[in-house]
DNA sequence: AGGTAGTTGCAAGTGATTTGCATTTATGAT
DNA sequence: ATCATAAATGCAAATCACTTGCAACTACCT
C-alpha cells in the first residue's frame, strides 16, 4: 500500500551531530516532539514519560536543547513555554478559546516586512529572529 | 516656555471607565507605565513604589489591567513578564545583547499580511490579537 | 573491559506569581 | 456629610514552574 509517510528524522544522528550522548531520555523527548509536532511543554512531557523521566532531565534536556538549536522556544501565552523542533521555520494562529494551534508559514512576506522595518529603524542593525503569533477564533469556536 | 508636551493621559477617567475605583496604587502604577513609556515588569513596578506598596497588589493590579484592556503582556524573552499600555498598538525590536527595545508600528503591512493568512487557512475565521517581536543587534552592540 | 566526561535522579532551593483572610478604603445612596 | 457595602489592600503562607548540588550511573572512546 503506498502510503505518504513523512520522512522520519534520525534522532541519533541529530544528537551526535549536537555532541549530545545518545540516551533513552533524550530520545524519547526527540519523539514526543516528531509525534505531536506542536509546541509542547515540560509539563506535557513529563506526564506522558510519567515514571520514566525526571521532572528535572526534562527541563535540563529541553534548555541544553534549544541552546544547541535542536529545539525553539515559542510563547503562545500559555502558563509555561513551549518548544518546537526547530526545523522549517513557522508562525502559529492559536484559538483563544479552545487552545487549537495550526501552523503556518510566511517566510517570503514577513521577510520582506523585516527588511523594511529595518531599513526605517535608526538604531537597529540586524534582526536575527522574530516571533509573529496569531490569536483569535478558529472555524468552530467562532 | 513652549514645550513639545505629551497630552497626558486621564487615569482617573480611565479607572473609572473600565469600572476601577481610583486608589494610589493604582494611579501610581498608571504613572509609571505613562512615565518610562516601554515594557515594564512587576519587578520593577514593584521596586520604584517600594514601601508604598505591596507586592501581591502590583501583581493584582496588573492582571486585572490586563484582564479590562488597559494594560496588554508582552514577550520579550526576559525573566518576567512585561506589560505596557495598550493604546496605539505596536512591536518591538528587542537587542539580545543589552535588551535595548525599539518601538516599531507597521500596522498598515502586518494587516495586510494578516488578511493573506487568514484567507488561506481553513481552520481559523477571526484573528484578534496578535504579536510581532523581532530580535537582533542594535547599531551599538552589532 | 576500563576510565571519564557527560547524564540522570533525587531532594532541596529559587523566584515569580497566587491566594486566603482580616483590615481598610472608595464610592454611591441616604 | 455619613453610612453601608463592595472592592482593594497588606501580610503571610502557598503554589507553580523551573533550577541546582550532589552522588550514583551510563554512553562512548580507547
Amino acid at each position: 500500500m503506498l502510503r505518504s509517510k513523512k520522512p522520519a528524522i534520525d534522532f541519533i544522528k541529530l544528537l551526535k551531530d549536537n555532541k549530545f550522548k545518545n540516551t533513552p531520555s533524550r530520545l524519547a523527548i526527540l519523539e514526543i516532539f516528531a509525534k505531536f509536532d506542536k509546541p509542547v511543554s515540560a509539563d506535557f512531557i513529563y506526564k506522558k514519560l510519567k515514571g520514566h523521566i525526571n521532572e528535572a532531565t526534562v527541563f535540563r534536556t529541553l534548555l541544553s536543547f534549544e541552546k544547541s538549536g535542536i529545539l525553539r522556544k515559542v510563547d503562545l501565552r500559555k502558563d509555561s513555554v513551549c518548544f518546537e523542533l526547530n526545523s522549517d521555520h513557522h508562525h502559529h494562529m492559536v484559538c483563544v478559546k479552545c487552545g487549537f494551534i495550526e501552523d503556518f508559514k510566511g517566510s517570503k512576506d514577513i521577510e520582506k516586512l523585516l527588511e523594511q522595518i529595518i531599513e526605517k529603524s535608526t538604531k537597529f542593525k540586524k534582526i536575527t529572529e522574530h516571533s509573529l503569533e496569531l490569536f483569535g477564533f478558529c472555524k468552530m469556536c467562532n
